[in-house]
DNA sequence: GTCTATATGCAGATAGAC
DNA sequence: GTCTATCTGCATATAGAC
C-alpha cells in the first residue's frame, strides 16, 4: 500500500508536515487551478522543489496522488464542519457562522468544488472519494436543515421545508463558487451576503436580531419594507 | 486561417452539416464529458469515424478546434436566448419560458457550463471566447432583469432590486448545473422548479396566475400560507 | 529519502499519396 | 477531402546509485 493512503499511513505527528502532506498541498493547488490531465507530476514535484521520482516513493501513481489529495481536502472540509457544529448551540448563530465560514474560506472551498467537479467528470473512480463527497454535501445540508428545523421548533423561524431549503442554499453556494470561476469580476462576498439575507428573509428572521447582516438587504429595493 | 474559424468560414448552407460542424459537435460532447487535456484528437476523430489527420485539414491545432467549439456552443446559446426574447411580450411568460427552456435544454446547458468552467481554469485564453462568455451571462441576466423591471413598472411584481435578483437567479442556475455534475442523484428538474417558485414568491406573483407552477411550492411547508 | 538516468508509450502534428 | 506513414516531444513510471 502506498504511503499516501489515508487508511494505511501512520497518523501524522501534527507538529510538522510530512513530505506526503507537502505533495498533496501542492497537488491540490495545481489540480484546482488546472485539471488532472494537464497537471504533470513534474509540475507538482517542482512546486515543492523535489525530483519527480520522489512522488513514486510516496504514492503509487499520479492517480493515487490525486485520490489522496481529494480525500485529504474533503476530510479537512468535514473536520471544519464538525468544529463549526460543536461551536454553536443557537441555530441562528450556527447558520450565520456557516455563511461567515464560507466567506472566509472561499478560496479553499472554491478549490474543493473545482476538484470535485473535475473528479466527477473524469473516468477516474474511487469508491472512497465518492463516499467522502457524498458525506461532505450531506453534512453541509444537514448543518443547515437541522438548524432550520430547530429554529422552526423554537418558533424563531417561520415554517418551511427544512430539507429543501437547505439543499437550495447548498446548491446556490455551488453556483457562487462556479460563478467565481467562470465570470470575470464576480463579487463572491456580495453573493454570499445576498444568499444569507434571502435565507433570513425567508425564515422571517429580522436583520436587527443579527448584527452581522444589518444594512445589507440587497435583493429588496431600498425604502420598501416588503 | 483555419477553415473552422467563425469569422473566416463561409456561411454554412444550413441544409446539411459540414465536416467542421460534425467535428465541433463531437468535440463539444467529449470536452464536456471530460476536459481539454484528457480528450485526444484521436478520440474526436474516431467519434465521427474519420482519421486524426483530417482534424488538421479543418483546424489549425487542437486548441483551435477547442476555441471554435466553445465559440460555436456559446453562439448557439445566445441565438436561443434571442429567439426566446422575441417570442414574448409579457414578462411573466418570458421568465416562465426561460425556466422551461433551461429545463428542456438542461443537458446542452450543463455541457456549456462545464466547458466554460474548463476554459476559465485553463491557461488557454482567447479574447473572442472571453467576450462571448461575458455576452452570454450578460444576456441571461438582462432577460431576467429587464422582465423584472417591466413587471415592477406594470405593478404586477413587488418592488425589488432587478439586477441583483437576476444575478441571484443566474448564479443559482450555475449552481444547479454544477450540482448536477458533482452530486449523485441530484434532481435537476425539482431544483429548477424550486428556483422558479422562489422567484415568483419573491416578486409576489401568485401561483394561480401561472398554471405551470401550480402545486409546486416546495420551499414552503404545506398547509402554511405564509 | 532523494537523486540521476532512462525505458516506454502515446499524443500532437506534418508530409505526402490517392 | 481523406487517408497512410511517420516525426517529435513529452509525460508517466522504473532501476538503481548515493
Amino acid at each position: 500500500m502506498a504511503a499516501g493512503s489515508l487508511q494505511g499511513r501512520k497518523q501524522q505527528t501534527n507538529e510538522h508536515f510530512t513530505r506526503a502532506d507537502e505533495l498533496m498541498w501542492a497537488a491540490l493547488d495545481l489540480f484546482a487551478e488546472r485539471d488532472f490531465a494537464s497537471v504533470t507530476i513534474k509540475d507538482i514535484a517542482h512546486a515543492i522543489g523535489v525530483n519527480t521520482a520522489l512522488i513514486y516513493y510516496y504514492f503509487e501513481s499520479k492517480e493515487d496522488l490525486f485520490r489522496a489529495t481529494v480525500e485529504n481536502a474533503v476530510v479537512r472540509a468535514l473536520d471544519n464542519y464538525k468544529t463549526l457544529r460543536e461551536k454553536h448551540d443557537d441555530p441562528v448563530d450556527l447558520i450565520n457562522d456557516w455563511f461567515y465560514n464560507n466567506l472566509q474560506l472561499s478560496d479553499p472551498i472554491r478549490k474543493l468544488v473545482k476538484i470535485m467537479l473535475d473528479y466527477s467528470s473524469s473516468r477516474i473512480n474511487f469508491p472512497s472519494v465518492d463516499c467522502l463527497i457524498k458525506q461532505f454535501y450531506d453534512e453541509e445540508c444537514s448543518i443547515l436543515s437541522d438548524s432550520i428545523r430547530r429554529g422552526i421548533a423554537a418558533g424563531t423561524f417561520k415554517p418551511a421545508d427544512a430539507d429543501r431549503l437547505a439543499l437550495f442554499v447548498s446548491t446556490h453556494l455551488d453556483g457562487i463558487m462556479a460563478a467565481a470561476m467562470i465570470r470575470p469580476q464576480f463579487d463572491l462576498s456580495a453573493a454570499i451576503a445576498d444568499l444569507r439575507d434571502l435565507l433570513w428573509q425567508h425564515l422571517g428572521v429580522s436583520e436587527s436580531t443579527n448584527p452581522r447582516t444589518a444594512g445589507s438587504d440587497h435583493l429588496r429595493s431600498p425604502g420598501t419594507g416588503i
